[in-house]
RNA sequence: GGAGAGGUGGCCGAGCGGUUGAAGGCACCCGCCUCGAAAGCGGGCAGGGGCGAAAGUCCCUCGGGGGUUCGAAUCCCCCCCUCUCCGCCA
C-alpha cells in the first residue's frame, strides 16, 4: 500500500515510477475516485454532525418542558439522508481501496527502469564456475548414485513437487539450515519458530493477498494460507503494533518450509529440486526506520553474500530492474549461485527493501520519540539462505570422479565431521 | 466440541442509555524545586480520517460486524480471541 496523501500529491511523479515497472499502470481513474470518495465523506460527515448537533439539544427540551416532536421528525429525515451519503461513501471507499491496494511499491531512486529483467546488473560475483576433469553430474544423477532423494515416493506420498529427502540428503539439508541459522544468530538476528499458516490479514500485509493469493495453498476450511516463505508470517509478526523507537531495528531470523504452487510456471527443464511446491528456507527479516533502512538492505545483503561464500559456492549479485521487482519491493537484490548441471545461475537469496509498503498494509508503527506521533516502520526481507537450492549446488559443485560428494568445510561440524557422502558400498 | 468468565487508551483499571473519547493509577513529556538527582508540586499526553495555508474544526473508533434508540463503551444478535472447567487428541 503506498500513501495516498503523497501520490494525490506526487501523482504525475508516481505514476512515471510506477510504470518504470508495469507500463499498464494508469493512475487518473484512482485520483478522480480519490477526489469523488473525500467528497463523499465530507458530505457524509456534514449530515452526521448536523444530526449529533439537533440530537444533543433532546435533553435540554425536554428539561424545558417543550415538545421534541417536530425536531424528532427533522432528525428521522437527515438520518434518512445521512445513511445514503454513507452508503455512496462506502461504495466508493471500497472501490477506491481495491484499485489502490492492487499498486506496487514506488521503486528506489537507485533501481534501474527497465521492464526487460535482462536489464538487471550484476553487482558483484564471487568465486568461479567450477571445472570438472571428468563427465559431471547433475544432482538427480549424483542423488540417484548416492541415494539421498526419492521423488518417485514423493508423488506417491503427495503430489510431483513434494521432494522427499533420504538419509545423508535429509542429514546434510539438517545441516546447512542449522548451520544458516547459528550464523545469523551470531549476525544479531534474533531466531523465531514461527505458524506455518497465516490468516488473511497477515497474507495482505505483505501483499500476497489479494493479487497473489492463487499461488499460495489455502485451507478453505479454516480461511487459512500456508506460507510462500517465512517472510509472510515475518510481516505478521509485529502487525498492529507501535514499536518502541529504542527496539529498532529489529532483526529476526527463521527457518520455515516454504509452500508455493506455482500455477503457470510448469517447466519440464527445472526437475528435481530446481523448482517444487515444497521447499526450505532461512529467512532473515527487520524492521527499521525510514532513515536506516537502505543501510540494513546492505546489511542483509553482506549477510546472505557471506553466507554462500562460507559454502565455498560461485556466485552473483544482480540489482534487479524496476520490471522485475516483487509487488512491495523498492529494492531488491538477488544472490545467484551457479548450477553447473542446469548451465545456468539459480537464485538462492532474494534481499528486499520494501519500505512503508507492508508497514502501512499492517500497520506496523513506531514512535520517533516521545512525543511525536507514530510512523510507519520500514520492513525488510532476505533469504539467507534456500537450503533446497543450495543442496543442488553443493552437490554440482563438489562432486568427485569416484561419485563422492565432498562436505563443505562450514557443514563438518554439523554432520558429525563427515568429509563427505559416498555411494551405498558394494552398489 | 460443551459450560462459565472476560475482551476499554503504551500498560493496569473504572464506567454499564445522554453532559464519557472515556475517572483513577503507572509509564512518558514539559516546567517548578535542587549543585545535580530522587521525592514532591503544576501542566501535558489515544489512534485514524474529512475540510483548512494555518489556527482550528468536524467525523469515526471502548475485540470485529450488524441491530434497537432522537442518542450506545453501556441494551439485543452473529462472529473472533483470552482464561477456567469438562470432553477429545498429541
Amino acid at each position: 500500500m503506498l500513501d495516498m496523501k503523497w501520490v494525490r500529491e506526487h501523482a504525475a511523479e508516481t505514476e512515471e515510477a510506477l510504470r518504470s515497472r508495469d507500463s499498464s499502470i494508469n493512475l487518473a481513474p484512482l485520483l478522480d475516485l480519490d477526489r469523488k470518495r473525500r467528497e463523499a465523506i465530507t458530505e457524509a460527515e456534514r449530515l452526521k454532525a448536523e444530526q449529533n448537533r439537533l440530537g444533543k439539544e433532546i435533553p435540554a427540551r425536554k428539561k424545558a418542558g417543550e415538545s421534541v416532536e417536530p425536531l424528532l421528525a427533522e432528525l428521522s429525515r437527515i438520518k434518512e439522508e445521512q445513511q445514503a451519503a454513507l452508503t455512496h461513501q462506502r461504495e466508493l471507499e471500497d472501490t477506491f481501496e481495491e484499485i489502490a491496494r492492487a499498486l506496487p511499491n514506488i521503486p528506489h531512486e537507485s533501481v534501474p527502469r527497465s521492464l526487460d529483467k535482462r536489464d538487471n546488473v550484476v553487482v558483484r560475483e564471487h568465486g568461479a564456475k567450477p571445472e570438472f576433469g571428468f563427465p559431471f553430474k547433475n544432482h538427480l544423477e549424483i542423488g540417484e548414485t548416492l541415494g539421498i532423494f526419492d521423488f518417485e515416493r514423493g508423488v506417491k506420498i503427495a503430489a510431483s513437487g513434494f521432494p522427499v529427502y533420504v538419509g545423508d540428503g535429509c542429514r546434510l539439508e539438517r545441516a546447512l539450515i542449522n548451520f544458516l541459522l547459528d550464523r545469523n544468530h551470531a549476525a544479531g538476528y534474533k531466531m523465531i519458530g514461527l505458524p506455518y499458516l497465516v490468516n488473511r490479514e497477515t497474507g495482505y500485509t505483505s501483499g500476497q493477498i489479494p493479487k497473489f493469493s492463487e499461488q499460495m495453498y489455502h485451507l478453505a476450511a479454516d480461511d487459512l494460507f500456508i506460507i510462500p516463505t517465512a517472510e509472510i508470517a515475518l510481516g505478521g509478526y509485529h502487525r498492529e503494533e507501535i514499536l518502541p523507537a529504542s527496539d529498532l531495528p529489529l532483526r529476526y531470523t527463521a527457518y520455515t518450509a516454504c509452500f508455493r504452487r506455482e500455477a503457470g510456471t510448469y517447466g519440464a527443464e527445472e526437475r528435481g529440486l530446481v523448482r517444487t511446491h515444497q521447499f526450505n528456507k532461512v529467512e532473515i527479516f527487520s524492521l527499521t526506520t525510514p532513515e536506516t533502512s537502505y543501510e540494513e538492505l546492505e546489511r542483509i545483503r553482506g549477510q546472505a553474500e557471506h553466507l554462500v561464500e562460507e559454502l565455498g559456492l560461485h556466485f552473483r549479485t544482480t540489482l534487479l530492474v524496476t520490471g522485475d521487482l516483487g509487488q512491495g519491493a523498492a529494492k531488491t537484490y538477488d544472490i545467484e549461485v551457479w548450477l553447473p548441471g542446469q548451465d545456468r545461475y539459480y537464485e538462492v537469496s532474494s534481499c528486499s527493501n520494501c519500505e512503508a509498503y507492508q508497514a502501512r498494509r499492517g500497520n506496523i508503527r513506531y514512535r520517533p520519540t516521545a512525543t511525536s506521533k507514530p510512523e510507519f516502520v520500514h520492513t525488510l526481507n532476505g533469504s539467507a539462505l534456500a537450503t533446497s537450492r543450495l543442496m543442488i549446488a553443493i552437490l554440482e559443485c563438489n562432486q568427485r570422479e569416484d561419485g563422492s560428494v565432498r562436505i563443505p568445510e562450514a557443514l563438518r561440524g554439523y554432520m558429525g565431521g563427515q568429509e563427505a557422502l559416498a555411494p551405498p558400498s558394494g552398489g
